[in-house]
DNA sequence: GCGACAG
DNA sequence: ATCTTGTCGC
């Protein structure tokens, strides 16, 4: 299976949605196994119509949230944005990220879905997978699922998601009050339930969790600053 | 065929 | 995703 986990990024969108088909029966949705003592948010820069990005991830203790660790990686996107296949327009660039990591969080937090998909495959579940660490997808907009009932207007208010078959494949989760929800969703080895708690639990006064906002402030400075050197 | 559509 | 200062409202 190590052949197919680690298949290559150079492949064309059919392919790409087969991988995703097999590779979700691999995924484990549990509990957290342990509270983590260092969570990492990842993120990619990219420019409008350009090829160049730079992806990122940051590591961070808990519960002090002091930054541990950074390490970014840079290069050609050459696999075109599609909805419902984004991890393989980022993911080349946040596993090289993520291996250049001294530091290697016990937990990481990723720009986008993990269950919360139409294969159940999101970005968090995919690289949760193939890099062997508990994954969350924490998204700013909706790809697919819907909730019974509107969500509260309160922090820490959350309603489950549910594909159209009626499963429950993520949450959406009220992070500051009266502000637009995230769409939560576990990646791999983590459940519903946990991943709902821990981002609540890495976000403070804004709507997304610090690890998610310093991933993208440090990789937006990094594209800048490598843009020439 | 039509509408939806993470970043 | 990214372009960008000020401005409006709690
Ligand atoms: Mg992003």
């Amino acid at each position: 299976m190590t052949d197919l986990l680690h298949h290559s990024w150079e492949i064309a969108p059919p392919e790409a949605v087969r991988v995703q088909k097999t590779l979700e029966t691999h995924l484990a949705l549990q509990p957290l196994s342990d509270a983590p003592e260092t969570i990492a948010g990842a993120d990619i820069s990219t420019k409008w119509r350009g090829r160049f990005g730079v992806g990122g991830m940051v590591v961070f203790s808990w519960p002090d949230m002091e930054l541990i660790d950074e390490s970014f990686h840079s290069g050609e996107l050459r696999f075109p944005y599609v909805p419902g296949l984004l991890s393989f327009r980022e993911g080349l660039l946040l596993e090289k990220a993520f291996l250049g990591l001294r530091a290697k969080p016990d937990l990481i937090i990723f720009d986008g879905q993990g269950t919360a998909h139409p294969r159940g495959f999101g970005i968090a579940s995919h690289l949760g997978l193939r890099l062997g660490v508990p994954s969350i997808g924490c998204a700013k907009s909706r790809l697919f699922g819907d909730v019974a009932e509107p969500v509260g207007e309160e922090k820490g208010d959350w309603r489950y998601l549910y594909s159209p078959g009626g499963r429950k494949i993520g949450a959406v989760l009220r992070t500051r009050r009266g502000v637009k929800p995230v769409y939560v969703s576990p990646g791999h080895l983590i459940d519903i339930e946990d991943s709902v708690h821990w981002v609540l639990a890495a976000t403070s006064r804004f709507r997304l969790p610090e690890v998610i906002r310093a991933a993208h402030r440090r990789v937006g400075e990094e594209r800048a600053r490598r843009k020439k050197a």
